[in-house]
RNA sequence: GGAGAGGUGGCAGAGUGGUUGAAUGCGCACGAUUCGAAAUCGUGUUUACGUUCAUAGCGUAACGAGGGUUCGAAUCCCUCCCUCUCCGCCA
């Protein structure tokens, strides 16, 4: 959510700073609202202690001796005057202190002076590549095909369709050990090279967690909502869940920074991509993540962005994967983001590189929405900045391996970091 | 699922209708004392919003959430959420 006082203080610089990612804000117009809210708080605070020492006044006066029916009845004629319009007055701020929230909610975060501007994804900026996309001296196959005729195991979307309909997957066998090894090589690797504390959070999250990080209001067709008397949604991605960790809370800044690793099945109803990635597990209703959260001073954000995306990378070196990293531009960036790093993997079935990772830092637009807050050395709480990044999406991983590590026979050679996880086995 | 007890400030813990935004203790900050420190003493220390040049004053709201009763609610009533204890069930 935008600072509403730094919009009343400088409106038009933020306005120029959203119209980079393409968004109008209609500073007129918010400033009618804003207006009128004043006045309509200031009329309604007034008529409240207008009440309020009334109540007080009765109080002095049976203190003080006075029959209780005397004393009502000496300050009733002021009392009904002023109930004639205060509980209106009150309904009408919270009605416009309501319709300003919700302006401000539906409004996206502001990127950063150093972000590229850009319309779409093909404005995005490369900026380093990493690794050599393997040469083969055969036909290269894609995933689906690879995953569906290996000996010790197998990729199966019939299956899924089965129990699910479409975009779900069924592993068996040494593929689905692959799948778990993944999980547990990367957390931790996390866990014990970077610095992260490992997090165990519910897959299910009510409303308030998912306005917290940005996916409601606006987003709710991308959401997975349960049957239920109580209103809970499965979670998008461990972000959700592991950044409301620090929801309404005042966190002690000698525990700052606050790091996180957290792997989480991930739920998305994908509302808009029908037709995209259709063949294949890159695009599922379903699947494994390993998440970072980091949560920082604000003036160590910039830098922990810097970390987290590494930190995404190593896994990506240890796997010998070939990648590069793209800076998002203006327009292509999500909702709450400020700054985003995509990590794209090398496929050879497709010849490009995919996203395998999104590292993105959101500045104080998540922390103000949740009132996610510390206490500085000296002064009053002030807002965090919240970070996250995939490290890495565990089904693109999987698709990455199958792909890049195919061989001629129709085997894939498990790379040699993962082998321990697999009981030494060398090749699928 | 059944029965009972609770949810108050960073923490602990008072407070059952009237200057209580809230005693007290701990913690923390500043000051005094000291060569320095401990101990001691003093002062201060919830948050949001509004107003404002102001993180100064002043005002409004908030004691799990939302309603209600009342001139007046942390205190009384209702609903919901959560925590704890016992029983049942279960992984």
């Amino acid at each position: 959510m935008l600072d509403i006082r730094e919009l009343r203080r400088d409106g038009e610089q933020m306005v120029a700073r959203l119209a980079r990612r393409g968004v109008h804000f209609d500073l007129a117009a918010f400033r009618a609202l804003d207006a009128e809210r004043k006045q309509a708080d200031m009329l309604s605070q007034d008529l409240q202690a207008q009440r309020k020492q009334a109540s007080r006044d009765v109080g002095e006066l049976v203190k003080s001796g006075v029959a209780v029916d005397e004393a009502k009845s000496r300050v009733a004629e002021v009392q009904a005057k002023i109930d004639a319009q205060m509980q209106a007055e009150v309904d009408r701020a919270a009605e416009l202190h309501g319709q300003i929230e919700a302006l401000l909610m539906a409004v996206p975060n502001m990127p950063l002076d150093d972000v590229p501007e850009g319309k779409d994804e093909a404005d995005n900026v490369e900026l380093r590549r990493w690794g050599q996309p393997r040469q083969f001296d055969f036909e290269v196959r894609d995933h689906v095909d690879v995953g569906a005729t290996l000996a010790s195991g197998e990729l199966n979307f019939d299956l899924a369709a089965k129990l699910s309909g479409a975009r779900f997957s069924v592993m068996t066998g040494s593929l689905a050990r692959l799948h778990r090894a993944l999980i547990d090589f990367m957390v931790d690797m996390h866990a014990d090279q970077h610095g992260y504390q490992e997090v165990y959070v519910p897959y299910l999250v009510g409303p308030e967690a998912l306005r917290g990080t940005g996916q409601l209001p606006k987003f709710e067709q991308d959401l997975f909502r349960i049957q239920g008397d109580r209103e809970l949604y499965l979670i998008p991605t461990a972000e959700v869940p592991v950044t409301n960790l620090a929801a309404n809370e005042i966190i002690d800044s000698a525990k700052l920074p606050l790091r996180y690793v957290c792997h989480t099945p991930c739920f998305r109803s994908e509302a808009g991509a029908y037709g995209r990635d259709t063949r294949g597990m890159i695009r599922q209703h379903q699947f494994e993540k390993v998440e970072l959260v980091q949560l920082v001073r604000p003036e160590e954000s910039a830098s922990a962005l810097e970390a987290l995306t590494g930190h995404a990378e190593v896994i990506l070196q240890a796997l010998e994967l070939p990648y590069r990293v793209v800076v998002l531009c203006t327009g292509d960036m999500g909702f709450s983001a400020c700054k985003t790093y995509d990590i794209e993997v090398w496929i050879p079935s497709q010849n490009t590189y995919r996203e395998i990772s999104s590292c993105s830092s959101f500045g104080d637009f998540q922390a103000r929405r949740m009132q996610a807050r510390y206490r500085p050395d000296s002064g009053k709480p002030e807002l965090l900045h919240t970070l996250n990044g995939s490290a890495l999406a565990v089904g693109r991983t999987l698709v990455a391996i199958l792909e890049n590590y195919q061989n001629a026979d129709g085997s894939v050679t498990v790379p040699p970091v993962l082998r321990s996880y697999l009981g030494g086995r060398e090749t699928l």
